[in-house]
DNA sequence: AAGATTCCTGTACACTGGACAATAACACGA
DNA sequence: TCGTGTTATTGTCCAGTGTACAGGAATCTT
């Protein structure tokens, strides 16, 4: 599987694609080494620049690209907006669950190949179109579906350290039993049924648990909201002076375009 | 700053978190290294394993826990809870924002001190409790808070990349605006106005160029959804079936406990 | 046949996290 | 006052990293 090579012009961009996202496969994002890839193809670390130009940053944005391709469903006006929606939201996690250790790509970095991901911009922006959001607002509803979809997955598979899970784990379900409850009584009350399966408190990550109901609540609690946002146009729009009540804290505001 | 340093006995845990998250604000989280912090403590690298054993990981997952010391409103019943939930989104997004190389480290890991944030966790069911969740219901509730929340601000802030940013930022603004016209037609539509503040076509970070709008418009579309969540139940709960109607794709399902 | 281009081999460098042993400074009981 | 043990830090070391750069061989062009 890696020694075949060695025959001139044979390496391809794709190919040492297709390789790195094995190696990421395998040895998670934190030990992943353009050295390894470079192993696998049987070939110098070092040519990998040739066909890479920009080193481990592009290859890894390279990778991103990969997982993501295909994700968007087509844009047929038989499927209602919400529903389409509710179809992306399905694929991006099967896409992403795929390839675990790429999640941190897709969420912690500024992907740079908005050219692949065009079809999905576009995707996103007719199906909100049709919920009928039109103008400045369009942009909020369109970054609230990014960063729900990438935002929800990126934690949920957010790795585990990786050193001696057990202890690890027990230390962290010791920690959660131990909370006081007289400080903490809500906590208290509900950790039996937060137990593994809420974030924060959770002892494994979406890899070993995964979190498919929780997500499809998110997504239906977020579609939900854009159903009814688009009728009353969230807080901006000409007229808007107290909109949503606010508490109190929060230093920095405005700037906001 | 650095000097007065050597004495004995000197070193604390506190001091060289203090000094990392400075190392981090200062240099990012690519370039931290613990040879930086010892050195801006003028002591040797490995004299901080002994402080902190676990060595990097541990000190990373510490200086999370303390950026995100203080978030949590205090838990007044004179405020509603959507309120407090609003509150909670601002200021996490600010805590956030003060460190913002450390955004990943919030975002993309499995924090495992999860005793500091036990107040927030506490604060989260509160309100959703009085919201009126409760059961099975609630831990899907408090997911989606928590997934939108650290979401959002975890892709605002993901990094762009470093290399030459002016180079970087024409060509990825010469990408969309070369988009073709008749395979994305709703993205050519809305790219004047997506243009910096999209996620995906973007070529500045949150840094650059905050999303304040975005995410406040977001915060109130998933409180919205939680508003009327509660109502009906989401998919799950004894008899559900159909619950929310499906598009297609979507493989795996299953396995949500 | 000769030259230019394309692709890859090697070498080199500065840097990383972390295991380990030696060593210095202190605390404290005798 | 003197050991003596614990604590905190210094050094040394190693395997491994990304990538700049100089060549050299295979292939294509003329």
């Amino acid at each position: 599987m890696s020694k075949p090579k060695s025959r001139r012009g044979d390496l391809t961009r794709d190919q040492i694609v297709t390789a790195a996202l094995a190696c990421l496969d395998r040895s998670g994002l934190e030990a992943f080494s353009l050295r390894e890839v470079a192993r696998e193809l049987g070939v110098f670390p070092t040519a990998l620049y040739w066909h890479v130009p920009g080193g481990r940053n592009v290859l890894l944005a390279e990778i991103a690209a990969r997982v993501l391709d295909g994700v968007t469903p087509s844009c047929s006006p038989d499927v209602s907006w919400d529903d389409w929606l509710l179809d992306l939201f399905e694929r991006y996690r099967v896409a992403v669950r795929a390839h675990p250790n790429a999640a941190p790509l897709l969420g912690a970095r500024l992907v740079s190949n908005s050219g692949v991901q065009a079809e999905m911009v576009d995707g996103i922006l007719w199906a909100l179109e049709r919920a009928g959001y039109e103008g400045a607002a369009i942009v909020d509803a369109y970054n609230a579906v990014v960063a729900g979809m990438v935002g929800f997955v990126t934690i949920e598979l957010a790795p585990a350290p990786d050193e001696d899970t057990a202890a690890w784990q027990a230390m962290q379900r010791d920690r959660v039993a131990g909370i006081d409850k007289e400080s903490h009584p809500a906590l208290v009350r509900h950790a039996e049924l937060l137990g593994r399966d809420a974030f924060i408190l959770r002892w494994e990550d979406g890899r070993a648990r995964p979190m498919d109901r929780s997500y499809r609540a998110f997504a239906a609690y977020l579609i939900a909201g854009l159903k009814a946002g688009h009728a009353t146009p969230p807080p901006h729009s000409p007229s808007a002076k107290k909109g949503t009540a606010r508490g109190k804290a929060s230093s920095s505001a405005s700037s906001g375009r």
